[in-house]
DNA sequence: TCAATAGTTTAGAACAATTCCAAACTACTT
DNA sequence: AAGTAGTTTGGAATTGTTCTAAACTATTGA
């Protein structure tokens, strides 16, 4: 019975990532079920496209690169989950879309949330006028100071 | 007589920079004079790779564009640029290595320096143990609202 | 249930930005 | 003037990403 409660939980995580994709209007294929419950079941996350390439693949999960783009940029379009940038050559794809800024570990290039709730930026000057504030961004680099300087 | 003070103004300007370059311990060559000029005489600037290459090919200096990758590199290990990161795909260099924020103007990918000073950020966590923090940037995507949505 | 259709996936080519390389060159020292 | 270390360069290589066109598949509605 316990593998009959593993299967019920399972068919409900299976409904809700089917729910989520046809929500937006993307059909609900075998990849991009898997790679939505890659993402998006357990804890917000910040991926790139290789990182979720190789995730998948080690799930044995057979999917191409161009369509992990493919679907990292239909999300995204979706607002399933939204881009970070923070280093140029390499694009990071966050889960957590809600308003909020980072810390980025400059040395291995990870990045961690820090809730919105609370952080203001003060004093700033207006927007250019024509122009509309689209999102502020707070990135804070932090060294990791110990055995490599 | 025009022309006499033109010529006292350029070699002041020529002193400056190649004094600038020796006290960083970067032998003061042809390409890096020349490009020292482009980039700081005048006012702050943020500029890519490329268009500094297009810049020099203009102004008929000749610089391979792997020079002007040594170059941008040494000049920030050195402190004279920092590199602010806004776009993936694209390094940008600023002329302006003062604490300061900024505005990206996201059509056109242009940034627009916001003085620091006033700037705060309030209610941010402390930083996590074992770091430190190396810099706090503001960036302020703005939309253009008018003709092109 | 079975086309027809529109949307999706894929391998591989193409692309853009950047880095690497090893040979030629040049600034500085002695 | 010669030696040395630092610099520049064209071109090849690498990296991350996008494009393409052909094969495949989910959806629809007869
Ligand atoms: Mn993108
Ligand atoms: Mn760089
Ligand atoms: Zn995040
Ligand atoms: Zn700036």
């Amino acid at each position: 019975m316990a593998a009959y409660i593993q299967t019920v939980m399972e068919t409900r995580r299976y409904a809700r990532v089917l729910a989520r994709l046809r929500s937006v209007g993307l059909r609900p294929t075998r990849q991009r079920l898997a790679l939505a419950r890659l993402l998006f079941d357990g804890g917000n996350r910040h991926v790139t496209a290789e990182q979720l390439h190789s995730e998948a693949l080690e799930a044995n999960i057979r999917v191409s690169l161009a369509t992990i783009y493919n679907t990292l940029h239909q999300f995204t379009r979706a607002g399933l989950l939204r881009e970070v940038v923070v280093d140029h050559g390499r694009a990071y794809f966050d889960t957590n879309t809600k308003e909020h800024h980072h810390f980025l570990f400059e040395d291995s290039g990870r990045l961690q949330d820090i809730p919105s709730k609370g952080v203001t930026v003060t004093g700033l000057p207006a927007a250019p006028s024509g122009t509309t504030v689209s999102r502020i961004e707070v990135i804070i680099r932090l060294r990791e100071h110990g055995s490599s300087q």
